[in-house]
RNA sequence: GCGGACGUGGCGGAAUGGUAGACGCAAGGGACUUAAAAUCCCUUGGGAGUAAUCCCGUCCGGGUUCGAGUCCCGGCGUCCGCACCA
């Protein structure tokens, strides 16, 4: 490129974006301030983990949040657009294992270099409200309302299961468990219980699904998927009496005379065949006391893994304890009860009652262990004589048989005919006698229940915000008084060994009770860095409150959110607790609202084709040189012409090697080509490929903006508006107007795939334009372009606004594009005064009809009829039927 | 296993139940140039036909409708989440 060459200049991103994101800064116009009395708008991205690097994700993240705060800016609002780090976790600590390197420094040097390329971007973020979790000044109000809440009665203690490396002596992250092995030991994982705190988001339950409809601003999706996590189901819970002659073999003396089971489908009960309890179960682990097998089984079970799906799809296996249950309508009817691995002892009363014949799970159990099934739903259609279940279980609807006096009823009948019959029926509760109230309960009753677990928050980890509970031999379990906060991590903390570096401390731990001055130990566990992303979006909007964790009426004022922008991998848990937690601090006085974000945006990944080397290695895209097109596409690698395989198009990995560092992009194109490409193309919610060719793509549209502005800029134009326009301006000035209403109604949608449609369409409308004109422009025509010109660049400055600035200089303005205000349409230029409609024939396209706007429907079924191709497919012949749609379409019935 | 999505040209995609393929990329042809790059113009779902025009076409199989990429039922395929990754 000659640089000397003024007129044809490219443009120089480089310099430009360096030379406005420093104009910005000196001005501070993306400094929000609290007082701003006008109308709110709150956006805010996902944090990001601050991992060293920001990824091609982030880009795409923070352009889309970008371009919705600069056009509300635009449009008059006071943004909120802040940006911090979520910053606890454990890749900073297996980096100090791993490079030896402390977690605080790891953490603090990620935040400075991901801090710097998020400024290459050109986001208009607030800075100064920038925190970081792991940093005191916010974990000490975290730990300030972990003890309101424990006031509250939010927060207990109880046992709860963890992978458990028996090597490492350490508790795994799921994450971490491979195949039923620790990831660095290679040793078998077993399940451990141990005392851990939890948040009661059981509790809301109700409210948390409940409130789902009101969040008309999420997707569909997320909401299903959260309604379906919290898992409301209603049911009956049931007490099976055990047959006393085959509870001999106890360890208690009988204590457990009954079974207590929880069911949704109490209308299947004459189709049971067994019992199955949860290896943690207490009858479970009465019976295996004194039988060694048993207990072998039960130990076998605590070597799977904790993780759903591992237990879902694990054989499902079962050992007989030879104790009966007795059939709630048949005492004569005896089921043999197992013990079960797929039996989870967190849902429902940790027991069930299998019906085969209807539920996957109990079918595959009894083809296992041969205890048969009997049918007891017919689907409508089936002779009830000849329906047999084999291999796969009917759960649809129909008619009860072989079910005694349900026979005959709907699935919803019988349910309701055993709830009301088991109801009624009473007997005394088992002993010991209960602690209250009267001796004799229903044998059923009627119960909601929820899959929706509470919230576990303990960690074995360093690297986390501090549970600040003390433990004393005298006092039981104390709260670290407020004024002892924060309770800060120790700094000379080892790596070396596995384990929570906390919890071997020489001193940390060692305090003095807070009540009776007696020795007592500091509570080791840290919190879920869910926690810490509960409320980062509240602590937003007043992070310099040094006395609490927010000032309610600062809160009360920003939130909610009112665009929340994310990965879909946080649909269920970040939104959930992040619910919870905002209910949660509406309940101990921090804010006045329930629900953090009104408005939900999930973004898709961006992707990108996997290389791999003749040897299996995975290859960077850097290295991979590409030739030839379609089938005949090959790729070698650039160093040594070795062939390389060309691999599925899959998420950006560091594992797979198939990452693109937007450092590099921004060097090579700039951020706004960058900014640009992300939002090209795939509509945001969906995956994005990342490829050379839409880059460069990208990169060429900036470069002919660039030219396109120039041009305009030389245009002469006179500085008041024509009072008429020639059919030539109208068309300029249509094109503008008709793409600034589309780009403002995609923004407010965040279809930005569309925007950059508009754009280029509207980009394609001025350069015909200009290429029309033979000498120079009449004045009309001259103020047309210089208008439309304007807008092309208020329309795309959201999305590349270094070249906005760029190009808003170009044409003569004083002012930043930054800090204008959105053009306003003309409506009058959005409507036609003929308009074409489609004609079909039998539902065919056939031909077009022109009419005027105005045209009623009878003009415009003479106009139809007198095509020459209605009038050949008819054949002389009067249409059936002539369908006007108004604006639409013609369809011709022949 | 359970739950959630997605499937349209060579590619990314567009299309309130109403003209399938906007816009971009790639490709082919042309202009400019000593040449290249850059830029500009034209063509581009498949097939038949000189042409007008016609036939086929939105993963597969059914259905609803004047009309289905879109709605319903049943398949197939791909991807995501599953509670200690963030």
């Amino acid at each position: 490129m000659p640089p000397d060459s003024n007129k044809n200049e490219r443009y120089n991103a480089r310099a430009a974006e360096a030379r406005w994101q420093k104009t910005w800064d000196q001005r501070g116009i993306y400094a929000t301030q609290n007082s701003d009395p006008r109308p709110k708008y709150y956006v805010l991205e996902m944090f990001p983990y601050p991992s060293g690097r920001i990824h091609m994700g982030h880009v795409r993240n923070y352009t889309m949040g970008d371009v919705v705060a600069r056009t509300k800016r635009a449009q008059g609002f006071a943004v909120l657009h802040p940006m911090g780090w979520d910053a606890f976790g454990m890749p900073a600590e297996n980096a100090a294992i791993d490079r030896k390197v402390h977690p605080k420094e790891w953490t603090y040097d990620n935040i400075a270099a991901m801090k710097k390329q998020l400024q290459s971007m050109g986001l208009s973020l607030d800075w100064a409200r920038e925190i970081a979790t792991c940093d005191p000044s916010y974990y000490k109000h975290q730990q300030k309302m972990f003890l309101d809440f424990l006031k509250a009665g939010l927060v207990e203690r109880k046992q709860s299961k963890v992978n458990w490396d028996p090597v490492d002596h350490t508790v795994l992250a799921n994450e971490q468990v491979i195949d039923g092995r620790g990831w660095r030991s290679g040793a078998e994982v077993e399940q451990r219980e141990l005392t851990q705190w939890f948040f009661k988001i059981s509790d809301y339950s109700e409210d948390l699904l409940a409130a789902l409809d009101r969040l008309d601003r999420w997707p569909e999706k997320v909401r299903l998927m959260q309604k379906n996590w919290i898992g409301k189901s209603e049911g009956l819970t049931l007490r099976f009496m055990l047959d006393p002659n085959s509870l001999t073999n106890l360890s208690a003396p009988n204590q457990e005379n009954e079974l207590e089971i929880f069911t949704t489908r109490p209308d299947t009960l004459f189709g049971a065949k067994f019992m199955a309890l949860s290896p943690d179960h207490p009858l479970s682990l009465a019976a295996a006391a004194k039988n060694p097998k048993l207990a072998t089984f039960i130990a076998e079970c605590k070597k799977m893994g904790t993780a759903q799906a591992e237990i879902d799809t694990a054989e499902k296996l079962g050992f007989d304890t030879g104790i009966k249950a007795i059939h709630p309508f048949d005492p004569n009817w005896k089921l043999p009860v197992y013990v079960a691995n797929f039996i989870l002892m967190e849902y429902g009363t940790g027991a069930i009652f299998g019906c085969p014949a209807h539920d996957q799970r109990d079918l595959d159990f009894v083809n296992k262990y041969g205890l048969g099934n009997t049918p007891v739903v017919c689907p409508d259609g089936q002779d009830p004589k000849t329906f047999v279940i084999t291999t796969t279980a009917y759960d649809g609807d129909g008619r009860m048989i072989n079910s005694r006096f349900l026979d005959g009823m709907s699935i919803e009948e019988a349910k309701e005919e055993v709830a009301k019959r088991l109801e009624r029926e009473t007997r005394p509760l088992p002993t010991p006698p209960p602690q209250a109230g009267e001796g004799r309960v229903g044998v059923a009753q009627r119960q909601v229940n929820y899959r929706l677990r509470d919230w576990g928050i303990s960690r074995q980890r360093y690297w986390g915000c501090p549970i600040p509970i003390i433990h004393c031999e005298k006092c039981g379990v104390v709260g670290v008084p407020e004024k002892d906060l924060p309770v800060t991590l120790p700094e000379d903390v080892s790596f070396d060994r596995p384990g929570n570096p906390l919890d071997r401390h020489p001193t940390w731990k060692n305090v003095t009770c807070p009540t009776c001055h007696g020795p007592a130990r500091r509570e080791t566990d840290t919190m879920d860095t869910f926690v810490d992303s509960s409320w980062y979006f509240i602590r937003f909007t007043d992070p310099w409150n040094a006395k609490a964790p927010t000032d309610a009426k600062v809160a009360n004022a920003w939130m909610p959110v009112d665009q929340y922008i994310g990965g879909i991998e946080h649909a269920i848990l970040h939104l959930l607790y992040s619910r919870f937690f905002t209910r949660a601090m509406h309940k101990t006085g921090h804010v006045g609202m329930d629900e953090p974000f009104a408005g939900l945006f999930t973004q898709g990944m961006v992707v990108h084709e996997t290389y791999r080397s003749k040897s299996g290695d995975w290859v960077e895209p850097a290295n991979v040189k590409i030739e030839g097109m379609g089938d005949a596409r090959r790729a070698t690698l650039a160093a040594t012409g070795e062939p390389i395989e060309i691999g599925s198009i899959e998420k950006m990995s560091k594992s797979k090697k198939n990452t693109i560092d937007p450092d590099d992009i921004i060097a090579a194109y700039g951020a706004d080509t960058a900014r640009w490409f992300m939002l090209s193309d795939s509509p945001p919610e969906r995956d994005v490929i990342w490829t050379e060719e839409g880059v460069q793509g990208a990169w060429r549209f900036v470069q002919r903006l660039w030219r396109l502005v120039g041009e305009i800029a030389d245009i002469k134009a006179p500085a008041t508006r024509p009072a008429v326009f020639s059919e030539q301006a109208l068309v300029v000035r249509k094109a503008a107007h008709r793409a600034l209403n589309n780009v403002s109604d995609d923004i407010a949608r965040l279809r930005f795939n569309r925007c950059v449609a508009h754009i280029y369409e509207c980009a394609n409308a001025l350069s015909d334009a200009i290429g029309a004109v033979e000498t120079a422009p009449g004045p009309d025509l001259a103020w047309a372009l210089r208008e439309s010109g304007d807008i092309l660049v208020a329309l795309f400055h959201p999305m590349m606004p270094h070249l906005a600035e760029e190009c808003w200089q170009a044409l003569g303005h004083k002012t930043l594009v930054a800090t204008e205000a959105w053009p306003v349409v003309e409506p009058d230029l959005l409507v036609e005064n003929t308009i074409t409609l489609p004609v079909q024939i039998n539902g065919k396209k056939r031909a077009d009809v022109t009419v005027p706007r105005e045209a009623g429907e009878t003009e415009i079924k003479a106009a139809v009829l007198a095509l020459d191709a209605v009038k050949r497919a008819l054949d002389g012949k009067s249409p059936k039927k002539v369908i006007v749609v108004p604006q639409r379409i013609v369809n011709v019935v022949a």
